[in-house]
DNA sequence: GAGACTGTATGATGTTCATCGAACACTCGG
DNA sequence: CCGAGTGTTCGATGAACATCATACAGTCTC
């Protein structure tokens, strides 16, 4: 088999939606979990793609972990990647502040959420 | 009956709790409810004591709404106070936007929650 | 005081959603 | 080709919550 890097296999593509196509309200819903904002939180102290879904410490299985991934893209939080067997993450720092300024600056400046 | 224009009454007094008490958890799960959304602009279209709880355009019952005042309390947004009858509202804006600045820009800015 | 008005409390109902276990799909290294 | 590793999907379960209808507690006017 060739080289194949990375980014043409024939999985199944996540679904991205632009933060400008996103609404207030579902910003809102997304973030508004504590599972959620540790994951953005983690998420913001790494290099863009360099973490994959697996690799944070959150107290949930896997099938829940997807999930939580699952509405951090359709809130247009997290850009992800297929990288051979694993799936790499990158917190869309710029564009999703472009939409909901300040909003990721509350999450990560605030200390301990809960 | 001496003239006792307001706050003395024996009713119940409602229950607040200060924005700098409150968790990034709970504001932002306060907030993430379309109805609480409306009544948080409406109030914010209003001067400080000048709308009752029943008086906000909300498709809701008494119940529901009585309810969602709470989380409101709560969550250190809203300030109540008895006025006969009625319980005249005040959106607590400065001192909300100290604790969690720019959240409240957010919500007041955009257009169209959903 | 009777009655209208305003808001809260309670109990029940329905929905949404976070979670899990198990099955499945894909990638990579022997 | 097999097996380990990674992540998604599906079905089911349980908890949280938004809502309502009803009943209750105040305040004000007549």
């Amino acid at each position: 088999m060739p080289k194949q890097a990375e980014g043409s296999g024939h999985r199944a593509a996540p679904v991205h939606v632009d933060p400008v196509d996103v609404s207030l309200l579902t910003a809102l819903s997304a973030v508004a979990d504590p599972v959620r904002i540790r994951l953005i939180r983690e998420l913001a102290g790494s290099a863009a793609w360099t973490r994959s879904c697996g690799s944070f410490d959150v107290p949930v299985g896997k099938a829940a972990l997807s999930h939580h991934f699952a509405v951090l893209r359709g809130a247009g939080l997290v850009e992800q990647r297929d990288e051979g067997p694993r799936r790499v993450n990158r917190l869309r720092r710029e564009e999703f502040d472009a939409r909901f300024p300040g909003l990721l600056a509350l999450i990560l400046g605030d200390d301990a959420a809960d």
